[in-house]
DNA sequence: AAGTAAATCAAACGTTTGTTTGAATTTAGT
DNA sequence: ACTAAATTCAAACAAACGTTTGATTTACTT
């Protein structure tokens, strides 16, 4: 599917008002407003707000596919050098993306998807996620560097619970750390940072080998 | 605030429907029809929509409050000990009241938030659960079997964090651990003990002092 | 039993919703 | 310059929205 400037113009500004205020929050006449539009051309370019919705997932799902090859290509590094360099393309990704994955976010606590389309794409990026994750921790683990004993699927869960959830709270955030005064770009600089030395640590507390062992060295 | 039974009712109905399709995508003909009473009631009770999930915000923050005290009251146990007792009545937590967290979850990744009331109650909860957080850590740390350094504000994000990624991401954890066919019930209490072994382990390894000591034991 | 207040209802209110229409305008190909 | 297709627009559409109305029923007090 190929969409033209104007088209991609729309939906960069139904991702921003879809992730400030929901997608049933969001009229096409705000969409049409702030994109500088006439209301009729949403449909006349996409056919509904739906398939709007659609098309905006389409496209960030590609963008994403691209992404996660150039992030295994990194063979060459040792297996914690491999995750920390997955952790930070992942916090990157999910800061520079913040609009979507709010969109994202949302779509997932509804229960029932709002088309067959959205779930399929969402399916298969967390699938994508989890398997580039398993390679890299499953290689650590036949180099012998990580534990054998690690679920993958629960610290894949914790990596990206742990970033959205620190990014969903940022007015939290600024409260308790006194941080009203601060832009946003240097508030999210600083969760970013924050994250990464968190995470870091957390992953490699939970994959290195017990060095515990009966003295013996 | 006092509501009666016929408002609770309301007010039950209404978190089941908004945890499922979200604010905007919840009328109150939906709410009415699910609750058997007619449209003008929830005006007549409530005064309006708004009103109405306020009003569901406060009646869940007294119940919180209410149990967060109940958890801080195990002093006698160790630093560890209670540092579990907490991981699993938050995971419990969580779960049983899964429709309002579903709820807190949309409004917390809304921008300008949908009333001041809920956004104070929002502040009001997360302050305190994160005090109480803090009391139980620090506690650990006179009694020098915690780490000094330890990123409270991180460590409680990525507890929450984990849990709610978890739960509203349950349809992929079916699929990717061939759970198809298993009840509900069953799912859920799968990703409770997995939840709690994972995140008791992930505290554990975060708090507990390094013990690759220089030999000298 | 009468009276009063609370609760319930169908119906209607005025807006806003997503979408369609059909004419006007712009763009592109020859 | 002509034509045809693509784009843009104001206007209108029916449906759904949150809310209000005013009559009716229920529950309770005296």
């Amino acid at each position: 599917m190929e969409y033209n400037p104007k088209q991609l113009q729309i939906i960069a500004v139904a991702e921003r008002l879809f992730a400030a205020k929901g997608f049933s929050g969001t009229s096409i006449r705000d969409i049409s407003q702030e994109a500088d539009i006439n209301v009729s051309m949403i449909s006349y370019y996409f056919g509904s707000k739906e398939k709007l919705i659609e098309a905006l997932f389409t496209v960030r799902a590609v963008e994403f596919r691209k992404r996660l090859e150039d992030l295994l290509m990194n063979v060459d590094l040792s297996p914690f050098q491999q995750v920390n360099l997955m952790i930070d393309g992942i916090i990157d990704r999910l800061i520079e993306k913040q609009c979507f994955h709010n969109i994202v976010a949302r779509e997932q606590l509804m229960t029932d998807s709002r088309t067959p389309i959205i779930s399929a794409l969402l399916r298969d990026l967390k699938v994508n996620n989890l398997r580039a994750m398993e390679n890299i921790i499953h290689n650590g683990q036949k180099l012998g560097v990580f534990r054998p004993d690690v679920d993958v699927l629960m610290l894949s869960t914790a990596l990206f619970g742990t970033i959205n959830q620190a990014l969903s709270t940022k007015p939290f955030y600024r409260i308790i750390n006194d941080m009203q005064d601060v832009t946003e770009d240097y508030l999210e600089e600083d969760i970013r940072k924050r994250l990464s030395i968190h995470l870091k640590k957390l992953f490699r507390d939970t994959l290195q080998k017990e060095l515990n062992l009966p003295a013996d060295s």
